[in-house]
DNA sequence: TGTCATGGTTGCTATAGTACATATATTGCA
DNA sequence: TGCAATATATGTACTATAGCAACCATGACA
C-alpha cells in the first residue's frame, strides 16, 4: 500500500497515516539513528558533565547569564535543589556564580570558558557526525533528506523545553 | 547555495555537505523534533519507571528473558550494581527473577505483564504521536518525509546498543 | 574428593539529583 | 523604622545509580 495515490491524497490527506504505516516505521527508524548521533556526540564529555548538567549548559548558551531562580524555573527544578546542583557545577568549573550589579540578593549564573567549550564540543561533534552520515549520500539523496526533514520539522514544531528535559537534554 | 547542482553532484557527491550546511541544520532541527516526540512518549510512564529502567524493558522486549550477567553486560553495568538495580525493578513489578531450569546458579530475568505493558504503552504513544504529526502533512509531503527518513536511516545505520545507553534509552 | 571457575548476592561506600522546611540577606514600601 | 516580599542558601532526608571487595552456591574437571 502506497501512502498517496494522487487521487486519494488530494481527497483526504490523512487517511493513509496510521500508527502502523510505513512512514511511521521509517520515522521511528530514523529517530533511532538520530538518537545514536546525539548519544555519540555526548559520549566524549560525559566524564566531565552529567546529562542534567549539560542541559544547564544548553539553556545558558541559548539565553545567556540568568538568575538562579530564573534558571531553576526554566529547568523545572526546585530552587533549593538547584542551589546545590549549581554548587556541583561550579565545583566542576562549568558555571560561575556572580553578584548582580543592580540587586545584591540576586546571584547570576553564567557559563565559564570550560562550560562553553564543552557545549561547543558537543554541538560541533553532532554537526560533524551528521555531515559525515550525509556525505555517504549522493547530492540528490541529500536533497531528499533535506526536503523530508524540513517537512517533518515543520509539522512537528519545536519541542517545548520542559519536554526534552525528560531526557535530560 | 543548493546542495546539488546536478553536475557537481555527479562529479563529487560529498562536496557540498559540511558541518555548516543547510542539510545539517535541517537534520538538527528534525532531530530536536524527534527528541520531543520521544520525550513526550516517555513522559506518562516516568512515575513508574526511570530512564535506565526503561532501557532494561527495551532490551528484554527485544531479546527475551536473559541471565542476570548477560543482561548486565548488555547494559554495560557492573554485575553487582545490576543485582541491586534489578531488586528495585522487581520491587516495582517490572521484571521477575526466576531460577534457570538447567543451571541452578543462573537467575533468569524476564518482563512481567506490567513491564511489558509499560513498554507497549510507550511504543504505542510514540507511533501515535508520529502519525499525528504526519497527518498534518499532505500525502505527497508524507512521501517526501518517507523518502528522506529512509535515506538518512540507511546512511546512518542502526546505533549500537551501548551508544543509546548514554541517554538512558 | 578437592580445587578451581562461574554466576550471583551482599556489605560498604560514594555521588547525583530532588524535595521540604527553615534560615539569612536584601529590598521595597507603608 | 519596621514589616512583608523576594532571592538564595542550608539542614536534613531520601532515592537511584554505581563500583569494589568479599562471599556464597553451584558446576566442572582432574
Amino acid at each position: 500500500m502506497t501512502l498517496s495515490s494522487p487521487s486519494a491524497a488530494a481527497a483526504e490527506p490523512n487517511a493513509a497515516v496510521g500508527p502502523g504505516s510505513e512512514v511511521v516505521d521509517k520515522t521511528l527508524t530514523a529517530s533511532r539513528a538520530l538518537l545514536g548521533v546525539i548519544a555519540r556526540s555526548l559520549a566524549p564529555v560525559m566524564d566531565a558533565v552529567t546529562l542534567p548538567q549539560f542541559r544547564v549548559l544548553v539553556v545558558l548558551w541559548n539565553f545567556g547569564p540568568l538568575r538562579m531562580g530564573e534558571l531553576a524555573l526554566r529547568l523545572g527544578a526546585n530552587q533549593s535543589s538547584f542551589s546545590r546542583f549549581a554548587d556541583r557545577m561550579v565545583a566542576g568549573g562549568l558555571i560561575a556564580r556572580s553578584a548582580s550589579t543592580e540587586n545584591r540578593r540576586e546571584v547570576i549564573i553564567s557559563l565559564t570558558k570550560e562550560g562553553s567549550r564543552i557545549y561547543a564540543e558537543v554541538t560541533e561533534a553532532r554537526r560533524q557526525e551528521i555531515s559525515e552520515v550525509l556525505s555517504r549520500l549522493s547530492g540528490s539523496e541529500q536533497e531528499t533528506v533535506l526536503a523530508g526533514f524540513e517537512a517533518f520539522a515543520r509539522a512537528a514544531g519545536e519541542p517545548r523545553a520542559d519536554e526534552t528535559l525528560i531526557l535530560g537534554m
